[in-house]
RNA sequence: CGGGCUGUGGCGCAGCCUGGUAGCGCGCUUGCUUGGGGUGCAAGAGGUCCCGGGUUCGAAUCCCGGCAGCCCGACCA
C-alpha cells in the first residue's frame, strides 16, 4: 500500500537538504550514514506538523487507516498507552462512584432533535444509516456523536423517585463525528472515548459533579499524563451543544497551541426537559432531573505525545508507559551470550523490565527501536557487566547514562522512573510558564497569536481582560484564536475592564491559537 | 467543503516533461560474519506503478473523473 503521507514528508527533508543545506542538516545526516531501518524524523523546528506524523508513525502509536477517510488504525503500542489511560481514569470513576454501562451505537435520529441546540451543534458531522438488512429504514439512526440523548432517554424510563438520584453512568465508547478535517489522534472520523452521564435531584449537586470530575481529568493529565492544564470555562460560544456551561481543562502543546484535553458539562434540565426525565422530590414535588456528562478521548494521546517527545521521538511518562523498561543485552561469542543472557533475563525478571533478546539484531539497532517507542529506561547488560556486576542504565528523555552495581538496580530503577515522571511534569510546566504572557490591549493579543501556525510554531498563551460575549469571541477569532477558557483560578491581576468592549471583568482570559 | 501538494515492491525514492515490457537504497528470507548506538559479505523473494475511463499500435508516463493522505482556509470537541 502507498504511503503518501510519509512520501510527502520525505520530499520535503529532501527540499530542505538541497536548497538550504544547512551545517545542521548534514551533521543530521552523517549520524545516520548507514542504514536506516526506519524513517527519519523530522525536527520540530523544521515541522512541528511533520515532527508529529513522524513521531506518531514509528512509535507504532497508529497510522492513517487510508481506506477510511479520516480514520486512523491504533496500533500496539498506541493502543497499550490508551488501555493505561483507560485503568487510570476508570479507577478514578469507580472511586468517586459511578458505573460502567454501554448504550447503542445507533441512535434514533429523531432523538437528535429533541434538543435544539444539540442537534443544530451536531447535525453537521452526523454519519447515518438509511438502509439496513437490504431495506430502507422507516426511520434512519445515526451513528452516536455522543450519547446524552439515548441516555436521556432510558433515564426517563429508570428515573421516578428523588431515591432513583444520583444516577452515576460512564461508559467506554466509539464515537463518531464527521470532521472535514482530521489529524491522528487530535482529531479522527472515529475516535474512542469514556463519556460520563449523570442525573441529579438538584443542580447544586449537579455542579459540583462537574466540578469533581473536571479534577478527576486534571489529577489523570498533570499527575500520570505529565500535562500540565488550566482548569476553566468555555465562553457561552465555544459550550457544548446544549449545555448550560463547560468546563475543560486546557493544555499547552512544545509548538505553544492550546489542546482542549478534556470538557465536563453542565446541562441543566436542557436534556430532562427534551427526554421528560422527571423525579418526584422528597416533598412531593415533580421536576426535571439536573444532567451533566463528562468526557475524555483518545485524543490524550496526541497531547501526550505533542508534551514530551523530541526529535529523536515518543517519550512516554514512566506511569504511562506499556513497558517502563527495556534490558538489551550485548553479547560478542556463544560462551558469553549464554552468561549475559542468564544474568540479564534474571534481572529483568526482578525488576520487571523486558528483556529483549531478540536475534538478529544489534544492540544498537534494539537501542533505537525502543527510543523511538518511547520506553522511559533501557538497560544495558553485556561481558564487561556480567564481570564487574554492574549494569548500564539509561534514561529516555535526558539520554543520562548511569552505571550502577547490578544489586541496586531494583531500588534504583523506581527511583529513577519516578525522578523521570517529574521532570518530565515540571518541564512541560516550564514551558507552559515561559509561554504565557499578559496583554492588555486586542492589537497586543493579535500581534502576538496572528503569524502563530501548527508547523511552526511560537504560540502563547495570552492572558487578557476580555468579556464572555459573542462580539468578543468573534473579534478573536479575526486572527484565528479563541478564548480557550476562563480559569477557575485567577493567577494574576484580578478584575480589569475587558479589551473590546470595555466593560468590568473579574479576571484574565486564555487566548490561543489551538487544535 | 474550497485552495495547494502528493500517491511507483514492506519503507524511502528515481523514472513521468520528450509514451516503447519497471529501477535504486533500506528492510525482508537463507547462510556465514558481527555485536557497548542502525556490522559486513553473498545469494534470493517480493510490484494490479491508488482506482476507473479516455487518447494511442503501445500508458507508470498524456487527458478526464474518482478515492486517499499532508498543509492552508472554512467547519468543528
Amino acid at each position: 500500500m502507498p504511503s503518501s503521507l510519509s512520501s510527502r514528508r520525505s520530499k520535503k527533508i529532501h527540499h530542505t537538504f538541497t536548497h538550504h543545506i544547512h551545517p545542521q542538516a548534514c551533521r543530521t545526516l552523517e549520524q545516520h550514514p548507514k542504514n536506516m531501518a526506519e524513517s527519519p524524523i523530522t525536527a520540530r523546528t523544521k515541522d512541528f506538523a511533520a515532527w508529529y506524523q513522524d513521531v506518531v508513525l514509528s512509535g507504532d502509536m497508529a497510522e492513517p487507516a487510508e481506506i477510511v477517510k479520516g480514520c486512523m488504525v491504533i496500533r500496539p503500542n498506541g493502543y497499550a498507552v490508551w488501555e493505561v489511560l483507560q485503568r487510570e481514569l476508570d479507577t478514578r470513576f469507580k472511586e468517586t462512584g459511578h458505573q460502567n454501562v454501554y448504550f447503542p451505537l445507533l441512535i434514533p435520529q429523531s432523538f437528535l432533535q429533541k434538543e435544539a441546540e444539540h442537534v443544530e451543534g451536531f447535525a453537521p458531522e452526523l454519519a447515518v444509516v438509511t438502509i439496513a438488512g437490504g431495506k430502507k429504514l422507516e426511520e434512519p439512526y445515526v451513528i452516536r456523536p455522543t450519547s446524552e440523548t439515548i441516555i436521556g432517554h432510558f433515564f426517563a424510563k429508570w428515573i421516578q423517585s428523588y431515591r432513583d438520584l444520583p444516577l452515576l453512568y460512564n461508559q467506554w465508547a466509539n464515537v463518531i463525528r464527521w470532521e472535514l478535517r482530521t489529524r491522528m489522534f487530535l482529531r479522527t472520523t472515529e475516535f474512542l472515548w469514556q463519556e460520563g452521564h449523570t442525573a441529579h435531584s438538584s443542580h447544586e449537586e449537579a455542579k459540583e459533579e462537574v466540578l469533581r470530575m473536571l479534577d478527576v481529568y486534571a489529577d489523570v493529565a498533570e499527575n500520570v499524563m505529565a500535562m500540565p492544564v488550566i482548569k476553566g470555562v468555555k465562553t457561552n460560544n465555544e459550550k457544548f451543544a446544549g449545555a448550560l456551561r463547560s468546563f475543560c481543562i486546557e493544555s499547552m502543546m512544545q509548538n505553544g497551541l492550546a489542546l482542549q484535553a478534556g470538557t465536563s458539562h453542565d446541562l441543566g434540565q436542557n436534556f430532562g426537559k427534551a427526554f421528560d426525565v422527571k423525579f418526584q422530590s422528597k416533598e412531593g414535588q415533580l421536576d426535571y432531573v439536573w444532567q451533566t456528562s463528562w468526557g475524555v478521548s483518545t485524543r490524550l494521546i496526541g497531547g501526550l505525545i505533542m508534551s514530551h517527545s523530541d526529535d529523536k521521538g515518543l517519550v512516554l511518562p514512566p506511569k504511562l508507559a506499556p513497558n517502563k523498561s527495556v534490558l538489551v543485552p550485548i553479547y560478542r561469542k556463544d560462551e558469553e551470550r549464554a552468561s549475559v543472557l542468564e544474568t540479564a533475563s534474571k534481572i529483568a525478571k526482578e525488576i520487571g523490565a523486558k528483556l529483549d533478546d531478540r536475534e538478529g539484531q544489534n544492540p544498537g539497532a534494539k537501542f533505537y527501536h525502543w527510543e523511538r517507542r518511547g520506553v522511559p529506561v533501557v538497560l544495558e547488560l553485556g561481558p564487561r557487566d556480567v564481570a564487574s556486576g554492574n549494569i548500564v542504565m539509561k534514561r529516555r528523555d535526558t539520554g543520562a547514562k548511569e552505571i550502577l552495581p547490578q544489586a541496586d538496580v531494583a531500588a534504583k530503577l523506581p527511583v529513577l522512573l519516578d525522578q523521570m515522571q517529574k521532570d518530565l511534569f515540571a518541564s512541560a510546566q516550564k514551558r507552559l510558564k515561559d509561554n504565557t504572557v499578559l496583554a492588555n490591549s486586542i492589537g497586543e493579543v493579535e500581534e502576538i497569536l496572528k503569524t502563530v501556525t501548527a508547523e511552526k510554531g511560537g504560540g502563547k498563551f495570552v492572558m487578557a481582560h476580555i468579556k464572555d460575549d459573542a462580539v468578543c469571541d468573534a473579534r478573536v477569532k479575526e486572527f484565528k484564536a479563541t478564548i480557550r477558557c476562563i480559569p477557575l483560578q485567577d493567577e494574576y491581576d484580578g478584575p480589569g475592564n475587558c479589551i473590546v468592549t470595555g466593560e468590568p471583568v473579574s479576571h484574565r482570559v486564555v487566548v490561543a491559537k489551538a487544535y
